[in-house]
Parts: structure tokens; sequence; C-alpha cells
DNA sequence: AACAGGATAACATATTTATGCGGTTGATAC
DNA sequence: GTATCAACCGCATAAATATGTTATCCTGTT
């Protein structure tokens, strides 16, 4: 028997899933919350197997809740329920120890299969959901982006941008005229595809060339 | 009708799949193959919806393989198919640029449902392989820097700033005179210890403000 | 020898940014 | 009720940046 609790605001929402999973055999709700405010407890009190949390709820909001979880218990599984896959969302909720991550929208049948991958050990997510969790995932540590041939004189001038350098400072410790310095600017925003320093530092970084 | 290309070295596992997948509505195995050392040429020609590419295979692995088709064509899903949920091999793939991760004991109706999905656009990976994804993200990084304290607006400026707008941009943006975009800049500049735009954005990455 | 490209440099000009000062409004806290 | 603070706005000025054009020197390639 699967036994969980419930955190959902939407009272609708809330008593339908309730009934849901009440009404499927092996499962059973425990209770079922319309916020997050004394989570620790309850959770202390009436040790679920699994648990639905919302992340859009009033006050205490479903990522907090999560936390406040897993300070006290790393056991549980945690499911986290949500109208939008919104990318920063999804970033909190799995590096704070989430178990799964799943649309509102998802059918029934597919939502109690979801919480019982969750219970073995799984890590369902909507598909929408997965592949943000891949891109982000390809984003971080991909080697080097584009190469952008950079020339090695524009390269340090580009760190030393990047190092909130100015002109002036930038000709006096690479022992050039500030105009020297303006031309390998010039010709590094042409290959950056940049029309400013601080479009190309934030470029050097999204690319790693730093 | 979804069309495939098969890569599996194994000859009983290569039938089984093209038998499987071809005894079904809607899909087609285009052509199966056992080794990856004419991939490109081959996507080229077949032009498939879904590719099914075996990790280890003699030769050019599937990995590889991976990578060559990436290089020429990014809109060809691509599920991985693999004995074990290895963790190197895991990482590898999604940061190549698969679509999906998936058990080859995956019971063949789940991976006909997998298909689909990746063509749609999902990402579905078998639940230990979306386990261990979680895990890997969370145990990369998760403290975040200082907080500086920006208000909400100041949050917004900082973030138009990283993405390379002019204060005049960024004052129709946000429907603002421009000289309130100077001051809340002079403010963020205060709370961050910087005196210059490109500063800022540096900063704004290194302690992942934004 | 001719050529391409990187590094250097100068000059001019328009735009943007940084910084100083001042101010009003509205919401919240004490 | 007044103190605080975020958000809003204006004006002025100095500094920094962006852009264009031009030119020399050197090195490696064809």
């Amino acid at each position: 028997m699967t036994k969980l609790l419930i955190y959902e605001d939407n009272p609708q929402l809330r008593e339908g899933l309730t009934m849901l999973i009440n009404g499927t055999d092996g499962f059973e709700v425990l209770a079922a919350f319309k916020n997050c405010n004394t989570v620790v407890d309850e959770v202390n009190a009436w040790k679920p197997d699994v648990i639905l949390m919302d992340i859009d709820m009033p006050g205490i909001n479903g990522i907090e809740g999560l936390k406040r979880i897993r300070q006290v218990n790393a056991e549980v599984k945690i499911l986290m329920l949500t109208v939008f896959d919104d990318n920063k969302n999804v970033f909190q909720a799995i590096s704070s120890g989430a178990n799964g991550y799943v649309l509102k929208k998802t059918p029934p049948t597919k939502l109690l299969e979801y919480i019982t991958e969750a219970q073995s050990g799984g890590a369902p997510m909507t598909a929408s959901i997965a592949t943000q969790v891949l891109k982000m995932f390809s984003s971080m540590n991909n080697e080097k982006g584009e190469d952008y041939n950079l020339s090695d004189r524009e390269k340090q001038v580009l760190q030393f941008l990047v190092e909130g350098y100015s002109y002036k400072m930038i000709a006096s410790e690479m022992f050039i005229a500030i105009d020297t310095v303006r031309s390998h600017i010039k010709k590094i925003y042409e290959k950056l595809h940049v029309n400013s320093k601080s479009e190309a530092v934030a470029k050097a970084f999204k690319d790693k060339i730093v």
C-alpha cells in the first residue's frame, strides 16, 4: 500500500487528486493540505511513502517546502506538480532533491504510473521536463561552443575585458597604445558578432571562451 | 508514419527490433545496420525521423556515431539503447545531443511509446536513467553566491544588462525613463561593488545572479 | 615577389556610460 | 505621524566606448 500526502492550494485539484488516488487499489492518501506551513511536522507525523507537492502555492511555496522536508528526511519520495515547465523551477526542484517533476495536465493513469515509478526509485518526468533537463545538462558541460578563432592577442584583450578593465588599463597592462586596444576590440566584436563590451563579456562567459 | 533507422550489432536484437517495429501500425524501419561506419551517409540518404542507436558496438561506438550525426543533423531524434545504466555513458550521450536513453530490457510496448515521445520532442528515459541524471545534476552545483539583496526591479535591470541591452533599450522595454534606468544601475553597482556595466555582467555570471 | 593577416598606431566623431546633484510618490514599519 | 525605502524622474558633465578610415611593420604562405 502506497501512502501519500498531498500539498495543493487549489481545492478542486486537491479533492480531485485525493479521490483519484483513494479510488485506486494499492494507494491511500493519508492527508491533503492547502499549504506547507507545518510541512515538517506533518511528514514526521504521517510518514508517507510519496508526497505530491504543488510548486505554486501562496505562502511557503513547493520548492521551499521540498527543501524543508529534505532537511529532515532524505527517504520520502517527492513528486513536484506544476502548471508550467518553467526552466528556473525545474532546476531548483531537481537540485533540491525532488524525485520527479510532473505537469498538472498529466492524465490520471499516467500520474498513478509516475507515483509507482517514484516509489520504486525512479525519477518520473513529463517528457517536456525531461527535454529541459537534458538541455540544461548539455549546455552546462559542453567543452567550448564555437571557436570564433580569436587571435592570441585578441584573447588576451577579451580576458582583460572580462576582468573589468577599461581600455586605458588594458593598454597599460599590455604596453600598447589605447588605439591599438580599440583596434583589437573592434576585431573581437566582429568575430563574436556583438557590439558592446558587456555583450562580449556575456558571450565570453556563455561560450566559455574564458 | 514514423520512419526509423536502427544501429545494433547483435543480429538477434536487430532482427527482433525490426520485426517489432515493422509489425506496428504507424512505424516503419527503413534500414538496420550492424555498425556506424558510414552513419552520416546513411542518415543523409534515408532521412529518418528517429534513430535507435546501440551504445556498445564494435568499431565506431554509439556515442561516436551520435556525435557524427549531430555534426550534420540536429533534427533527427536519437534514442540510445544500452544494457547498463552506466554513469559515464549516460553523461556522454546526453551532452552529445541524444534525445533519450533507454535500457534494452525495456518492454516492447514501452519502447514504442518512447519512440513516439522522442519524435514529438520529448526526452524519454528509463526511470533508472532519469534518477542518475537527477543525481548528477544535484551533485553538481548547488551553492549560490552571496545575495547582494537586489530589489526586484534591480534584478530585472541586471538581467537586461546581461543580455546586452543599452540604457535606452532597457528604458523602452521597462516603460520607464532612461534616468530611472540610470538610478537603478547606480544602485546595482553599489550593491555589487562594481563600477561598470561589464563588471556587473561578469559578476552576474560568476555569482549566478542570473 | 606577391599576398594575406596579425599587431601596431593615429585621428575624428557620435553615442553611451558613469556620476554628481536634486526631487516626488506610495507603501510599510515603528 | 514620521521615518524609511523602492521606484520613479530630471539635469549636468566628464569619461569611456563604438565606429570609420587609414597606414606601417612583420611573418608566414603561395
